[in-house]
DNA sequence: GGTAATTCCCATGGATTTAGTCGGAATTAG
DNA sequence: CTAATTCCGACTAAATCCATGGGAATTACC
């Protein structure tokens, strides 16, 4: 039940690239230093990123990536559902048709138990956009980075 | 964000041990025939489970598993974090001291965010017991295995 | 036009975890 | 004694995670 690395830098950079909003484009490079990611894996993670259309590159010196769109319109289950893969902690609760699929897993309770679990993350991750992060990141005593 | 075979595996054999509590021990083999799941590897799941105190075995002819307490006093949570280790989207929530261990991931928003959806994620997985599990499984149309 | 910066794409590799098998010793009911 | 069963540890195969690296394409700037 954990969030890989992939989830967590990801989170990590889109949150970067909000708190640079506005300002032009964002090399990987500066990203990776400043957030503490490998260099090369995150421009890995950003490109899919990319291909989903969360974030926008542009070429070239001077070059760099910027959010696709306002921080109040991405999610951080957007980003997550990227890099993760569908939120659900169990399988078959993501296919059409399941309730033939999972034969044995049969019980319905246990069906609607993990069905529960995974509404309950999505209400969460589904609700808090990178605009609403930057904001409560505010009212901390650390530097947002 | 899944749960693995492991847990899966692991709860629903406790699912099967609470619909036979109270007549006496329940061989591995059974568990396994019935609820489709492979044999060894379920030994191996339940051996865990009995290290960790939720079920009791009893060695020899005639022998097998038990619940170790009632159904109402075990919840799916206990044993998720037996056989998938604690429910916690992100390491360092789990960890004295990750303020600082923590370091970069810094902002302490995110942090919030994390330990909000470990929150509701555990809200869910605490709250059910294998009776209630069993109790609910009462109201559907399938027949509980 | 040349050069440096930067994205983009792909291939590789080690470490860890997951999933499942197996063989054999110890224990116990009948 | 025998059959059933837990208990224990070793083993393998596959998947996933976490990177690292090389080279081509694109672009800003001088």
């Amino acid at each position: 039940m954990r969030i890989s690395t992939r989830g967590e830098y990801g989170v990590r950079a889109m949150f970067h690239l909000t708190l640079h909003y506005g300002k032009g484009p964002i090399p990987v490079r500066t990203i990776a230093e400043q957030q503490g990611i490998p260099e090369y894996y995150l421009e890995q993670l950003i490109g899919a990123l990319r291909r989903a259309g969360l974030v926008t590159s542009i070429r070239g010196a001077q070059g760099g990536y910027t959010l696709a769109h306002p921080p109040e319109d991405i999610t951080v289950g957007d980003v997550i559902r990227v890099l993760e893969g569908p939120i659900t902690p169990m399988e078959c609760l993501d296919k059409a048709g399941a309730e033939t699929e999972c034969g044995v897993l049969g019980p319905c309770a246990m069906r609607k138990m993990w069905q529960r679990l995974k509404d309950s993350m999505e209400r969460v991750l589904d609700t808090t956009t990178l605009a609403s992060l930057v904001q409560e990141s505010l009212f901390c005593e650390e530097e947002p980075v």
